[in-house]
DNA sequence: AAGTGGTCTAGACCACTGA
DNA sequence: CAGTGGTCTAGACCACTTG
């Protein structure tokens, strides 16, 4: 007999995935039951079942209570991807930190009153000296943050807050979009009036959903392009960008 | 006694989740071991790994063989989006197909010699009657694709081809940028030469890596924006998605 | 009622890490 | 070496779907 290397389980998701991705078995299809499987390869139902997840986990199969597993459509439109600001090589120029009333687009984000207060802290990228990036963040000031340090402090956001911290609180919403650049953004990037701007709004949110954060970055030509990916592999954020 | 409604499994994962988040348990604190767990939950040692398991594919723990579970740092720069060029509001307006010969940009995405031919369509989308987005198509031309019409038959690409095939076979790579129109764009779009149009760029990538097909897309502000999120639920899309 | 997947047990043996 | 996670078994009971 062969030596058993491949786990029986990884045998027998790699047969279905390989039907699956090679189009014998189509969408909608069932797949055999649990007991089926096991029997066949000759295995209990507990390693069945591990195999059958992985399938449901990588986005190939769905399971239904009392019925069976079903093959699913493959789905084009969902992507995964990276996106840093800040990268090693740049050094970062804080511009302005100052507390003022919010503007609309920001009170509308952060969900605020007219005449609220945030905190704005502006700040440009620079890589070899040339400003290639900027980003403006905005946090709502008062409500239990007594100083204006304290909101300074913890305005650089959570990626580059201190790290030992509690942050799984937080999820993030990217926006993203293509802009000229206002004339103070112009100046402070020092670039043309009209070069399009790719235009990335970050919005921070607490485990409730209170946006707690937002943040306004512009990215120059050249510097400014993001990439994601997407492929069968949907289930596993690492896989997909590791093929990258 | 309580009538066990949740599950063991689900119950161990959620404290551990629930720890994590809350920041009981730090980035590279070890988490009790299977057996413990077993005993403290008093469980089987499957319940405990299926709990565990849960966690890895949520990227919060990591196991290591022979040592035991540890909590990992969260990944703030990890996002998962949805993109659909097409939408069931929009019209779609050909504008052109053509065999020609492959711009440089095109050369270099798909890896052809000079002078090789590509079959080009080009479209629109309309909303309303008005031009809000369009896309260039690139496929190669030759090779095993006898007639022009198969390969434009084939040029809508995966998401708008045959939904029974075996489309699994492919994954795609967007490229995210700002530009201005050229001045086709601008006429296929009827708008102004200084509009900052969001670039989206298709790579349409065979399950060995080959590239198959290429799409460069271009959304009019208002139209032009894209969402990602990110968050601890990183291991899957589909809850990462549902948040929205 | 029969068949399906969902949960769970109490063991077992293996491969790997670290003292 | 003892302890860890990785794989696996041969059952069991439950909830759900369908006839």
């Amino acid at each position: 007999m062969s030596v058993d290397k491949v786990p029986t389980y990884a045998k027998l998701a790699g047969d279905f995935r390989t039907a699956i991705v090679a189009g014998s078995l189509s969408p909608g299809d069932a797949l055999p039951t649990e007991n089926e499987l096991a029997k066949r390869y000759q295995t209990s139902r507990v390693t069945v079942r591990k195999a059958l997840n992985t399938l449901c986990s990588e986005g190939l199969v769905e399971s239904h209570q009392g019925k069976g597993y079903f093959v699913l459509r493959p789905e084009y439109d969902r992507y995964s991807m990276r996106f840093d600001l800040v990268r090693p090589e740049h050094e970062i120029k804080y511009d302005r930190m100052a507390v003022i009333e919010a503007p609309p687009e920001v009170r509308s984000v952060l969900s605020l009153a007219p005449g609220s207060l945030v905190v704005l802290l502006q700040l440009a990228l620079l890589q070899d000296g040339r400003a290639v990036a900027s980003e403006d963040k905005y946090l709502p000031y008062g409500k239990g943050v007594p100083t204006i340090e304290s909101v300074i402090h913890y305005a650089d956001f959570p990626e580059l807050a201190d790290k030992r911290l509690s942050s799984y609180k937080l999820h993030c919403e990217l926006r993203i979009s293509a802009e000229l650049p206002s004339p103070e953004h112009a100046r402070l990037l020092k670039c043309d009036k009209t070069e399009p701007l790719l235009a990335v709004r970050r919005i921070i949110l607490s485990e409730r959903g209170e946006t707690v954060g937002y943040g306004v970055a512009y990215l120059r030509e050249g510097y400014g392009h993001i990439s994601a990916l997407s492929g069968y592999n949907g289930g596993n954020l690492k896989t997909g960008l590791r093929n990258a």
